[in-house]
DNA sequence: GTGAAAGCGCTAACAA
DNA sequence: TTGTTAGCGCTTTCAC
């Protein structure tokens, strides 16, 4: 550690000496701080051999190049954001989609060697204000994240300097999942394998995913020829209003009045794992089991779904490729490029597991 | 929209016009843009009458303050990190820890006012690299979450320019949750309930939770003086190495040997929702009622205990307390100030729920 | 291929 | 109370 011995100048505070600057490192080699700051970048205009012995010198003396400078001066910042909702004051944990969007989202950006700046939009209860990546011009460019508060929405509508696209709710550049399709899907597998008196149950119905699901269900259903009874269609709470638990608890009372009947389903989709859950516990509790007296599938991701055992067969947006492509969309627009479709679907997945089987003799 | 009108001068493109600056709103008012600076941040030095016309002005052009060049010149970025560990490349959502521990951060920086920074650790393949948000200097100190890879703790520790906290784990600074305590006050809450036969699972036990937390039961065990049975103790795969399903698997077939038995516990005490998960479904497959014919509690967060039915009674970290304690902390590091204690100990919470009774007669 | 100079937008020190 | 000046650390432009 010899940068505190050279930077003589300026004052640095004993406990945390200065960090060095390009300027130090074109006087360790020798050469002006232009010649640095190309060499680092690896543009052209240096020679091989001088790249080398800067690059050596910077490393010896910890250098790293200041964001803020080079935000500043370039007018570029070489960030991406992604605008996230957080689950709320009190809800604490944010959404199972809204993790997988992250997840996916970190996994594009370092797979494209993107730096990437992640925020949560709080809505301020004293008027509206603007996330802080676009204020303060953190970012070239922004992926919105899901449902995101419909004022922000509205305002970036009318923002002429911002760059984004929206995933998996409309937008003017937007990404987004045909759920409606991998359920109308499953019921087809479902069908395939036996299955004639099939159940469905999701909500809060107000989400897109939620409507498109059940719209899905029903599609599929009707392609087939099966006939649809409403009281099979559960249509659980809206999350905010009602607290977890007794959602919870609904869920399994709906599901426990569904399997009572002498002619009860032998197969249920479910929209949400925690949907598919509560059913695997209420028909273990009354003697069922699954797969073989019911099957079960979700609507959720991977992860969860394999948290328990059996692991739940599952319908998933390809979160994957929703948010590469959202990633390609918006570094196009970043670049100044025309983007050739504002709107982009992707299908879902089916991946069967254990909780799925053919209908029993 | 008069921005551009405004802005005579510059190269601003047609589609994306220059965004105003501090100079743009000083002219508008006829001031210097000193005096714009210091109004828009509350400083003294500008009479009241011109900061609300310069409030107002700045309103009306939409103005925002461009962070990086506020960062540059002032030194301070006002803006705090946090640093996670994300669940790798193929483990697509992180831990449900690194869950709360996000969510308790927005909490505490929305609560006291702060900007924030989340990243998301990547260990380059090639050599080490660390976090951007330290490389260029984006946030004024750092909160590190949770499990953090070696080399990156061992590097800060010899960086003199960084501030940064530790979460959960070790550290010059750091807040530790002692789980352990929890543990033996759930084993004492049974004891409490009529329960003699405890049993526990959890892992993998390099994670400082985990290890401590099984010291916990063996305390909570003996302290009571009731006797422990190593077959009664499970040791759960080190995920990254067994698949998660796999994993599940084998959980469920360990319950299904610990309740064959013909004295089998009356209460388990699992670290991580997914293993009490897999118990309580073993056990309704096996016939078992809960929380007749066993309690069951989980180490883990509320949120998931509470998607199925029954409820679980958790062990929960104090999350809430956690990261207001960390931030804190850091804060006063920011600042300049000396911290009190280096080393923060917070008391894990026990949540009852439905999926635990009394012992039946 | 290299170096000098200008300046991104702001804040902090000073002078009026 | 106000305006002027300097400069944070870097990239860009332009002369050599």
């Amino acid at each position: 550690m010899t940068q505190s011995a050279s930077n003589p100048a300026s004052p640095a505070t004993l406990d945390t000496p200065r960090k060095p600057t390009v300027m130090d490192v074109a006087k360790k080699v020798g050469l002006s701080h232009t010649a640095v700051s190309l060499a680092l970048r690896g543009r052209p205009g240096v020679s091989p051999k001088q790249q080398q012995r800067i690059r050596q010198a910077a490393a010896e003396l910890g250098y790293q190049p200041k964001a803020a400078a080079q935000m500043l001066r370039s007018g570029r910042t070489g960030y991406i954001g992604l605008l996230l909702e957080p689950g709320g004051p009190e809800m604490l944990t944010h959404s199972s989609s809204s993790n997988a969007i992250l997840s996916y989202f970190l996994h594009a950006c370092q797979h494209s060697q993107r730096r990437y700046n992640v925020e949560f939009y709080h809505q301020n209860p004293d008027g509206f204000e603007p996330p802080h990546q676009l204020a303060g011009s953190l970012v070239d460019g922004l992926l919105l994240g899901g449902f995101i508060d419909a004022q922000l929405r509205k305002w970036l509508l009318q923002q002429p300097h911002y760059k984004w696209v929206s995933v998996d709710e409309p937008g003017p550049y937007a990404v987004l999942s045909d759920i409606n399709i991998g359920v109308a899907q499953a019921v087809k597998e479902l069908y395939d394998l036996g299955h004639r008196r099939i159940a469905y149950g999701g909500g809060p119905y107000h989400y897109r995913q939620h409507e498109i699901g059940r719209m899905g269900y029903l599609t599929g259903m009707s392609n087939l020829g099966l006939p649809v009874d409403e009281s099979w269609i559960g249509r659980f709470g809206s999350m905010p209003q009602v607290p977890q638990m007794q959602n919870s608890r609904n869920q399994r009372q709906w599901v426990k009045n569904l399997l009572k009947q002498p002619n009860y389903p032998t197969a249920f989709i479910g929209n949400g794992i925690g949907v598919a859950r509560n059913t695997l516990v209420e028909a273990l509790t009354m003697g069922l089991r699954v797969p073989e007296d019911i099957s079960i599938m979700a609507v959720g991701v991977s992860t969860s779904a394999m948290d328990t055992c059996p692991a739940f067969s599952t319908i998933e947006n390809d979160y994957r490729t929703i948010m590469n492509t959202a990633l390609d969309m918006l570094v196009q627009l970043v670049d100044g490029n025309t983007v050739k479709q504002n709107e982009v679907h992707v299908n879902p997945v089916i991946v069967m597991r254990e909780s799925v089987g053919p209908i029993q003799a």
